[in-house]
RNA sequence: GGCCCCAUCGUCUAGAGGCCUAGGACACCACCCUCUCAAGGUGGAGACACGGGUUCGAAUCCCGUUGGGGCUGCCA
């Protein structure tokens, strides 16, 4: 073992919240540097202080904890490092081999960093720039087609290109790994490391790109690409975590859900695929449905704190116990946080909640629901208060109308829950008592 | 337009010349289970973009075409 200690860097902009994409580019570098006992760095590219947003960064951090990912060293921010940048810029520009600009971007005369001009790095005209990418392959970029990227800004600042240069050689990152729409900057970070002295290359890594449906770059203007939001919506982040890492990875055995561990003993650079992959919101529900079934029951209470603290009942209304109860049965219907509340906010509420579907479905056109009512009245009066005698009971009652119980318990389900569609019937009635039930029924029987 | 990247079911992917009458997962359809809805079980439909090569043999290698995407900013 020769080779150095891999050592890996996420280089967030903080310029908004942080991006699905990126978290999966961040999620990639984590993969990789636990999975070969390599070293994660966190640097914060904010070297344009103009579009800059410190108080962005502390919300960037918090979401990679939130999906589990931690770093090394770091945060490392470029804005503290102005001094190397520029110490660069300036050398490149002494020794020629970089030029004064000014606003109309004409070449001016000068070997020294000017206020108000820019600074471009002269590109070759002859030769190229070629690298071995661990997920494209060999890329060529002649010269030629390289344009003189600007690497010091007017407004004294340097840009991502020389910062990137000067920080990946001085904090010795040997992986490069991120979106492949950096691919095309690689050339021009190349020359700049070379034009500083550095000729030994890192390894390139291009992850294919994060799209949405029409298949284009997941963009903040048309797409839903906050991770927040996810969190927000209902998602956990061991599920958002699984399934970011299945976009352009799979694991060779073929089980795609499965805990974070068991992925980074599988995880291979080489292995990621080379296609962009579309963001799929019906594939991130199920993992996220399975994630949530697997959870323990207990765990899942208290991760629905944060949903339940703002149900549609009124406040004090919620009661733990009652919720503790009914837990397990609406833990696996669920398939995100945020549907939890649909699930039970008849236990909390004064009174039924009303779906107008659903009542249409069940009263109107269902059979015989005033009949059922008034049965279930009198009998619910002296059944015994527990699921199973509630369920014998309501059996009795159809049974003698003709119903079977799918159809016989529906207008007792909406005029208890509201809707056609919740936990088991029986158990919620157990759970929510005697009085309130019968009481329930005798308003939708008004209803009608 | 120029440069670069990509191309297996609708989607995410397996496949690294014969194991492929192309496998799995999501979604979809049917059936089973069933107090609703889910979950679960069983089954089904569904793809190698096209054209040339190379080879005894190609989804796999090469070339081209077409299609899609990224970049083309004194953003990253």
């Amino acid at each position: 073992m020769t080779s150095r200690a891999p050592r890996v860097r996420f280089a967030p902009a903080p310029t908004g919240s942080l991006h699905v994409g990126s978290a999966r580019s961040a999620l990639f570098n984590w993969l990789y540097a636990r999975a070969v006992g390599g070293t994660m760095v966190l640097r914060i590219e904010d070297t344009d202080t103009e579009r800059n947003k410190p108080e962005l960064i502390d919300g960037i951090l918090r979401s990679l904890e939130w999906l589990g990912i931690d770093w090394d060293e770091g945060p490392i921010h470029q804005s503290e490092r102005f001094d190397l940048y520029r110490d660069a810029a300036a050398r490149l520009l002494a020794e020629g081999r970089a030029y004064l600009v000014d606003a109309d971007d004409q070449e001016v005369v000068g070997d020294r960093l000017t206020a108000g001009l820019a600074v471009r790095y002269r590109v070759p005209d002859e030769g190229a720039i070629e690298f071995d990418d661990v997920i494209r392959g060999h890329v060529r970029f002649e010269n030629a087609n390289v344009e003189d990227p600007v690497i010091w800004r007017s407004n004294g600042t340097p840009t991502f290109l020389i910062a990137n240069a000067v920080d990946d050689v001085d904090l010795g990152i040997t992986h490069v790994i991120r979106g492949e729409d950096l691919l095309s900057s690689t050339p021009k970070v190349i020359h700049l490391r070379a034009a500083l002295g550095h000729t030994v290359l890192p390894v390139y890594a291009h992850l294919p790109l994060l799209v949405n449906e029409k298949r284009q770059k997941l963009s903040k203007r048309r797409d839903d690409v906050a991770l927040w939001d996810y969190r927000d919506q209902g998602y956990l982040p061991e599920a958002m975590a699984n399934y970011l890492a299945l976009l352009g990875w799979g694991p060779p055995d073929g089980v795609e859900v499965r805990p974070m561990d068991e992925i980074i003993e599988r995880f291979r650079l080489e292995d990621i695929t080379k296609s962009a992959a579309f963001f799929d919101r019906k594939k991130l529900d199920h993992v996220n449905g399975e994630w949530i079934r697997g959870l323990a029951v207990g765990d899942f209470v208290e991760r629905c704190g944060p949903v339940l603290a703002e149900g549609p009942w009124p406040p004090g209304a919620f009661d733990a116990t009652a919720f503790a109860e009914i837990a397990p049965l609406v833990q696996e219907r669920v398939t995100t946080l945020d549907d939890v509340p649909g699930y039970v906010d008849w236990l909390f509420l004064d009174q039924a909640p009303i779906d107008d579907a659903s009542w249409e479905k069940a009263m109107v056109k269902g059979p015989d629901a005033a009949g059922l009512l008034d049965d279930a009245l009198a009998a619910f009066a002296d059944v015994a208060w527990d699921a199973e005698s509630l369920h014998a009971c309501l059996l009795a009652l159809g049974e003698a109308r003709g119903l079977k119980l799918g159809k016989a318990q529906a207008p007792v389900r909406v005029a208890v829950t509201g809707r056609t569609v919740g936990p088991p019937l029986f158990e919620s009635l157990a759970l929510l008592g005697r009085e309130r039930t019968l009481e329930r029924v005798r308003a939708a029987r008004a209803r009608l």
